[in-house]
RNA sequence: GGAGGGUUAGCAUAAUUGGUAAUGCACCGGUCUUGAAAACCGGCGGCUUCGGCCUUGAGGGUUCGAGUCCCUCACCCUCCGCCA
């Protein structure tokens, strides 16, 4: 949620913000009926303030027997002007919460200016492409000369867009999940949880999916619930309403989940394979911390989803997301792009933000040093996505006899395991 | 799915026939003390144009006035049914 201060004290500084993202908001408007908005409450509460003294009068009046029906009866004319003025102000109080719901995060100073993904910054490129003295084959067509992966079926079960792992295809994912829990929880300190996957409309809102990106995620026919497109959304919800003690900060969670993305708007982007798909696997990990903290907080976020992709040896580099490229409730984005052979490129893996106080706004997430309750800052990254390390595992170790070898670090994971082969 | 009970501040508990949310614990500040405890005093939800206004799970309704009466919904507990 937007921070309304922000807009009374600078309009002219908000303004620039939106400009840097280049979102199409006007902050004019906004202004306009936050007034509009405050002078109506204003004249609503001088109503009701002579309500309530005449209410302490009647109740005066009849403990000690004498008539109050002149008094009530001129109540009667005010509680319909009572009325009238509560509709107008419930009316512009929802068109602000509208404007404000709809109003992006203000990027960080550090962020890049820019329009697109082609300004994005690359902060530092990591480890080396691998080299290959043949031509590397891509991650679909090593996935099902070893019967990994089953994408004709998977169509069949479901549709376009759903993958079937098979054998040590599924295994390999086991293995990933359970290899990243393991390190997140056990050397870099998080809480492990299982949360639910389907979630309601506040849960939705409060991390800023909803009111504005419903196209992009499922929903569950006759019910309020949602499927999460990211672990995010539950995890951080987990203290929505909350007032935590700021002793209890910083709160580390990841999760395992399955995640389902509608993917509207990407028809005919990356159709082949696992790359984009509508129910992927993805660790998460999830931080609330103090205000001050949060930006070193995002460094060790992003370093903990490196270390990763460092143990399983696959190249990778970290862009800063320019301006224009932002997530809408990011102040600040890294994101892990990890090496490709067969696209030869870097593709993303992981994407680690700041949101300061804009998920905290929304969901109502505060923690108490003094008096007065303060806004907590989140952070969340992944940690990472497990369907594209897949993708990226097979491409980077594939062999030329088509076989792929295993990273030492997952070999405990995957039974002992050094390769996968043709089983035929 | 059916029946019953419940939801009041961080926690716990009150509120005559409807009359405008009381109290305890915890916590914070102060007095006292070498220090602490105890005791005592004050504070202890949000907003404010500093006049006030709002706050009893959420949203409606009745009423001059609703924690209280009526309706819808959410969640929790107990039992029945179903079920991995």
């Amino acid at each position: 949620m937007f921070d309304i201060r922000l807009l009374r004290d600078d309009p002219v500084a908000v303004k620039a913000a939106m400009a840097r993202r280049r979102a199409d908001v006007d902050i004019d408007a906004v202004c306009d009926i936050d007034g509009r908005r405050r002078s109506a409450i204003y004249a609503l509460e001088q109503l009701r303030a002579r309500q309530n003294k005449a209410g302490e009068e009647i109740a005066g009046r009849k403990r000690t027997g004498q008539d109050a029906q002149d008094v009530i009866t001129e109540m009667k004319s005010i509680k319909e002007e009572i009325a009238s003025l509560e509709d107008q102000a419930r009316q512009v109080d929802d068109d602000l919460q509208a404007a404000l719901l709809a109003l992006p995060n203000v990027p960080d100073a550090s962020v890049p200016e820019g329009v697109n993904e082609n300004d994005n910054r690359v902060e530092r490129v990591v480890g080396e492409p691998p080299a290959f003295d043949f031509t590397p084959k891509d991650h679909v067509e090593i996935a099902e000369r070893l019967e990994l992966v089953d994408f004709g079926r998977a169509a069949k079960i479901s549709g376009a867009r759903f993958t079937l792992s098979l054998g040590a295809g599924a295994l390999l994912e086991r293995a990933l999940i359970n290899f990243m829990l393991d390190i997140h929880t056990g050397e870099h300190g998080y809480n492990e949880t299982l949360p639910p996957l389907m979630v309601n409309s506040a849960s939705m809102q409060g991390t800023g999916q909803l009111p504005k990106f419903s196209e992009d995620l499922f929903k569950v026919e006759n019910t309020d619930y949602w499927l999460i497109p990211t672990a995010e959304v539950p995890l951080t919800n987990i203290h929505r309403d909350e007032i935590l003690d700021v002793a209890q900060l910083p709160l580390y969670y990841t999760a395992y989940t399955p995640c389902f993305r509608s993917e509207a708007g990407s028809y005919g982007k990356d159709t082949r394979g696992m790359v984009r798909v509508h129910q992927f696997n993805k660790v998460e990990m999830v931080k609330f911390t103090t205000p001050e903290s949060s930006w070193d907080e995002l460094e060790s976020l992003t370093a903990n989803a490196e270390t990763i992709l460092r143990r399983l040896g696959l190249a990778y580099r970290v862009v800063s997301l320019c301006a224009g490229d932002l997530g809408f409730s990011a102040a600040k984005t890294y994101d892990l792009e990890v090496w490709l052979p067969a696209q030869n490129t870097y593709r993303e893996i992981s994407s680690c933000s700041n949101f300061t106080d804009f998920q905290a706004r929304r969901a109502n997430i505060r923690f108490k040093r003094g008096k007065k309750p303060e806004f907590v800052h989140t952070l969340n990254g992944s940690g990472i996505a497990v369907g594209r390390t897949v993708v990226a595992l097979l491409e980077n170790y594939q062999q030329e006899d088509g076989s792929v070898r295993i990273p030492e670090a997952l070999q405990p994971y995957m039974k002992g395991k050094t390769v996968i082969a043709n089983q035929g």
